[in-house]
DNA sequence: TTAATTCACTTGCAAAACGCAAGTGAATTT
DNA sequence: AAATTCACTTGCGTTTTGCAAGTGAATTAA
């Protein structure tokens, strides 16, 4: 089936979008209820295995992880790198695509922090650091996860 | 079943959050591929019938749009108004809490047209001004859909 | 050196969500 | 009075989800 499913990859490649308008195109890709959660994964942790992904509070079922990543990796949001010592292990990180995201998880947690209750300490420090100045937050988060 | 149906809302009222992520639960509530769509819709046309969202580009299913506003509404990120001009006809308009998912959209178009083709030349314009100055954007949008 | 465990997935299957087409009843227009 | 518009609802086949169990390669433990 490797070859076959790459094959259907290149020539079916999900047909036609919705529309052109940017926030339709993007909702396509990763508008569910969980490639942002895997996202938001390697926005703190710079890099996850598979089972690092697992692990999370939310409990995103093996078959959907797995699904997710492979459509964030063909869309170049991450990417899979070698484990420095392990061959069994597998590590993804964000492309810069994916690093680009931040803004929209960093606007998504203000929302959710106003209307949403129990917010953990670990995120309410973040968030206030964020609400310190944002912009910087951004830039300093960037540089952190663009160097290897 | 009016009443039936609201016993459900209070009583049965969708269990328990997957974390208390702030992530995770705005993903909860909106976190699909139509959602945002429709405060999209909201965002720039300030009040919109059940037609009026029928009529996008992207040809959201009537059961699905339906679907959709209860849930936003009972979370009270839409509301219902009635129609000046016609009992048949209702409007949706984005409450405080909807408003606010302004700056979420903002970045999600700055992402989108970054990295998606053929942006309708209306969006562009748009992003132009929002690029110029974010913030004073984001004031004026809500000064306007703020008013009645 | 072999057996147990870990790792990154895959597979099967039932349940839920989606997408399309057609239908409904009240309000409005012709 | 009849036709049309309006905001939905209903039915139904297809797709996606979620859960549990399985697989094979790599690593660790005995």
């Amino acid at each position: 089936m490797r070859f076959a499913s790459e094959l259907k990859i290149i020539f079916m490649s999900k047909d036609k979008n919705r529309s052109n308008c940017p926030i339709s195109c993007s909702l396509e890709l990763w508008g569910d209820k969980w490639s942002l959660l895997i996202i938001r994964d390697l926005m703190l942790a710079k890099q996850c295995t598979y089972g690092d992904f697992l692990k999370s509070e939310e409990k995103i079922s093996t078959n959907i992880l797995a699904a997710r990543l492979k459509t964030l990796e063909q869309h170049m949001v991450i990417e899979k790198l070698e484990h420095p010592n392990s061959k069994s292990k597998v590590l993804y990180k964000l492309t810069k695509k994916g690093i680009e995201l931040l803004p929209i998880l960093v606007e998504i947690n203000l929302w959710g922090e106003k209307y949403y209750a129990d917010i953990p300490d670990k995120t309410k420090a973040l968030l206030k650091d964020v609400k310190k100045d944002k912009k910087s937050f951004i830039r300093r988060t960037i540089k952190k996860l663009d160097i290897d």
